[in-house]
DNA sequence: AACTCCATCAACCGCGCTGTT
DNA sequence: AAACAGCGCGGTTGATGGAGT
């Protein structure tokens, strides 16, 4: 008697989201906020399955997601917590603003583990204390442990640095993965919400039409002045003299003209309803050390019971010639 | 130019966890 | 306490595009 599952396969589609499909579930969030995903299609009219939904959101169309190219900053840390915490994406993102689970998770399948690999020999076996290796020397539990640790160190930051919400110090913690999003009844707050998620849209309309002209014309009548030259990732306003004609696209149509696109700018992620969702900003200003102590900071605390445990955190001498 | 191989990444699948009834 | 529903996570797959032959 096997699990039913999450959603009758019948009438369902799969395969890649269409911007009609992405304008839909953002205009539903925008007025729902992300969170009761069984509903969504129903309530929206979408043929996709709630998990789809909610995938489609929180890796793609999320306000201040960042896609693309990797600082060997990010790259290091991904390295770094994969050693210390494993195969723990959600929980190594939560260490990466701006990056999603599943994008950091790409990104070690077809970048690091190479990378690595290339380094340390062609049998792919890695060095004491970078992973895969450390989950021998290293049970999934003590990683969850460490993980604990953070959320606990967390919670108590959180607790003595309420009133100093506006500080300049970086926030190194954990950033809540966590889409603590009220419906919005303040109509400001929804159009707020809306500029800031039309970026990720625009973005893949652009590449959509890039990649697909065929299906944009077919579905839907998009037309454009500019030249969507921008890769995946380089993270731009909707363009202007954008339109977007298609029945759905109406309702946001404003916010790919060019006046409103200026008013989107304005629309900040920090400035949003969706700001809760935005992982801070930090890799841009972190400095690497200054996380890595924090973080050493968890493992000294570890070590002193546990000698082996957290054997070689840092980097080692053989992955200074990696980025 | 045509074909094959390979790399990349968005999306799917299945399982486990947690909250609710 | 048990059953159920919903969600999150990690592993895997498949479509696509680019490089190589």
């Amino acid at each position: 008697m096997g699990r039913p599952p999450c959603c009758d396969k019948v009438g369902v589609k799969k395969g890649p989201w269409t911007p009609e499909e992405d304008i839909v579930l953002v205009t539903y969030i925008q007025n729902h906020g992300p969170g009761n995903w069984r509903g969504v299609p129903s309530n929206t009219g979408l043929l996709r399955c709630s998990k789809s939904c909610r995938l489609r959101w929180t890796n793609y169309l999320r306000p201040g997601i960042k896609r693309g190219d990797f600082s060997d900053h990010e790259e290091k840390m991904i390295v770094h917590l994969q050693a210390l915490l494993g195969n723990r994406w959600a929980a190594i993102a939560s260490y990466l603003p701006e990056r999603t689970d599943n994008d950091i998770k790409n990104y070690w399948n077809t970048h690091l583990k190479k990378k690595l690999r290339k380094l340390h020999g062609q049998d792919g076996h890695f060095p004491e204390g970078l992973s895969p290796s450390q989950s021998t020397s290293k049970g999934q539990w003590e990683r969850r442990l460490q993980t604990d640790i953070h959320t606990a160190k967390q919670a108590l930051c959180d607790a003595l640095s309420l009133n100093k919400s506006t500080n300049n110090l970086p926030d190194l913690k954990p950033s809540n993965v966590n889409y603590p999003v009220c419906p919005s009844t303040d109509p400001a707050q929804s159009s707020t919400t809306y500029a800031s998620s039309t970026d990720n849209i625009a973005r893949l309309l652009q590449s959509w039409m890039k990649s697909s002209p065929k299906s944009s014309q077919t579905s839907s009548e998009i037309t454009t002045q500019n030249s969507f030259n921008n890769p995946m990732g380089n993270l731009s306003s909707p363009s202007e003299g954008t339109t977007a004609t298609a029945e759905g696209f109406d309702s946001i149509n404003f916010c790919f003209s060019s006046s409103n696109c200026e008013e989107a700018r304005k629309f900040t992620p920090e400035n949003t309803l969706f700001q809760h969702e935005r992982k801070p900003n930090l890799d841009n200003q972190v400095p690497l050390t200054f996380l890595e102590n924090w973080l050493f900071d968890d493992g000294a605390a570890q070590e002193e019971g546990d000698d082996h445990l957290m054997m070689d955190l840092s980097l080692g001498e053989d992955d200074h010639g990696l980025f």
